[in-house]
DNA sequence: CTGCATCCGGAATGATACTG
DNA sequence: CAGTATCATTCCGGATGCAG
């Protein structure tokens, strides 16, 4: 039963195909980030981020912990790591063509 | 000046992160495609097909091409071709885990 | 001060009817 | 068959409010 692709694809795009659902996990790739932190360095709307991250948690990407008491951060699972891949093929795909 | 993969990213969903643009390039993948023919394997709605592919001609992803005289189709260039990669990692990423 | 929730205008999306 | 036109619904974005 190779699910061939398309399925595999559609079921991704409808976890991580939302607005902004990519950047904020890029953004986490590089470590655990403050809800602060990933708003200005993003420069996402807020009640965006808040709808992400509660839909990125729900769908097993990301991961609330806190650090000291009154601060917490955003961190990714094992299984939001694994879109490291994709983001990259994604990123170097947009990036402007270069001629060495 | 790496520019690292925010803006390559960025960049990239701003031409291909439209609801169904992935999916109708991964169609694309396996050939060129008639409008019929997109429609119908994908389930998505007309208006949107259009806009589409209006949409991935113009930022260099999708060429249309005629066939024989009153019948025509869809392709993709070599830049749309260079998301195969993205693709297939988001669609393995997307599959749902199966144990043997 | 940080981490959200709410309200609202505008853009994107989807269903359907219509046209060349 | 290959789209365009129209309208309802949903999503997104900016401003603002509010609790811990």
């Amino acid at each position: 039963m190779t699910a061939g692709g398309r399925g595999g694809l559609a079921a991704a795009l409808e976890q991580v195909g939302q607005r902004w659902a990519l950047l904020v996990i890029a953004e986490l790739l590089d470590g655990a980030q403050r809800y602060g932190d990933l708003q200005r360095s993003l420069g996402v709307p807020t009640n965006i981020l808040a709808t992400r991250l509660k839909e990125l948690q729900e769908a097993g990407v990301v991961v609330r912990v806190p650090m000291s008491h009154n601060v917490l951060a955003y961190e990714l699972t094992d299984r939001g790591r694994g879109l490291a891949g994709a983001i990259a093929e994604l990123a170097r795909w947009g990036e402007p063509a270069e001629q060495p």
